[in-house]
DNA sequence: TATTTAATTGCAACTTACTTGCATTATGAA
DNA sequence: TTCATAATGCAAGTAAGTTGCAATTAAATA
């Protein structure tokens, strides 16, 4: 069981917010995910989020709601390299990095990031709007115990 | 015009040489990637590498054979985050990562890597396997000048 | 060189994550 | 309450990539 974050409620509550002064609409879907996404440990893939929602309506919603969320700066989409993104809440907070189970996908927070330099010397070479993406992968202590194939490496 | 490499000749050979070593077989598809990948600036999509090529048989035969390329480490896939693998010919060298364009897609390479000690962290965490993915993203220069829906921004 | 084995190919069908069009519903501003 | 328009649900569509299988062919071996 995931531990829910402290201040999930105003953290819930200001995310409601900022969708009202962007212009968008506050429904039963968006308040379900955003209820998930600001009490739980993430990320999630858009099929988690609709799996484990009641009132999260369609899967379609999930989609158009998550996207819309991003384009907000509410939620971080991230790409694990294995064919679905996944969603963390993320307003206006320092972005920070993964490591990942290849086996189980469960994550590890690591709150700070090396690429800073890389940006300003990719800044200097003339890009921008600069970005990056980066995560760690590995083999959670469990997973290694586990057959290869339930362990997916 | 990409420059294409030096040495790509014994390049090519090597690679073909690490086919064989590996109970893989030279075909005429798997020749022309090859002679692709070593000789010009990539990385490059499947399709890419389908369209270039003359004798690259069928895509599915691309898909395959750059499968079997990744698993005998011959090339390295890379993943921009736009829908499409890519690959690009790396036998045995150091990994390295790159500066792409949000615009254009090209490529600058960067030669060296700032996650290592990331790595060891994981390492030290418990993880096993560990490996890690980093992209710098933004808009080159050119691209800054065009108009934005040309450059995918 | 001829034989044999198993890797590779091509084709078509399939999967999966995600997107789009559109008619309907419902939020929230006026 | 009215009303403009944002969001939703459903169905259909994309697009990258995978898989099954029969036919082909590389290359090991006789
Ligand atoms: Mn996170
Ligand atoms: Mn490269
Ligand atoms: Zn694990
Ligand atoms: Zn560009």
């Amino acid at each position: 069981m995931p531990r829910s974050y402290p201040q999930a409620k105003s953290r819930l509550e200001a995310a409601l917010q900022a969708l009202r002064e962007n212009h968008s609409r506050v429904t039963a879907p968006r308040r379900a995910i955003l209820k998930l996404l600001t009490h739980e440990h993430g990320p999630f893939t858009v099929e988690e989020v609709h799996r484990r929602i009641k009132n999260a309506g369609d899967v379609v919603t999930v989609y158009r709601s998550l996207a819309a969320m991003e384009e907000i700066r509410l939620v971080r989409r991230c790409d694990f390299g294995d064919g679905a993104y996944r969603y963390e809440f993320n307003m206006g907070e320092h972005h920070h990095h993964h490591i990942v189970c290849r086996g189980c996908r469960s994550v590890k927070t690591l709150d700070f990031c090396v690429a800073d330099g890389l940006e300003r010397m990719a800044r200097q070479l003339g890009y921008a709007n600069v970005s990056h993406a980066l995560e760690i992968f590995g083999l959670c202590r469990r997973c290694q115990k586990k057959p290869l194939e339930m362990a997916g490496a």
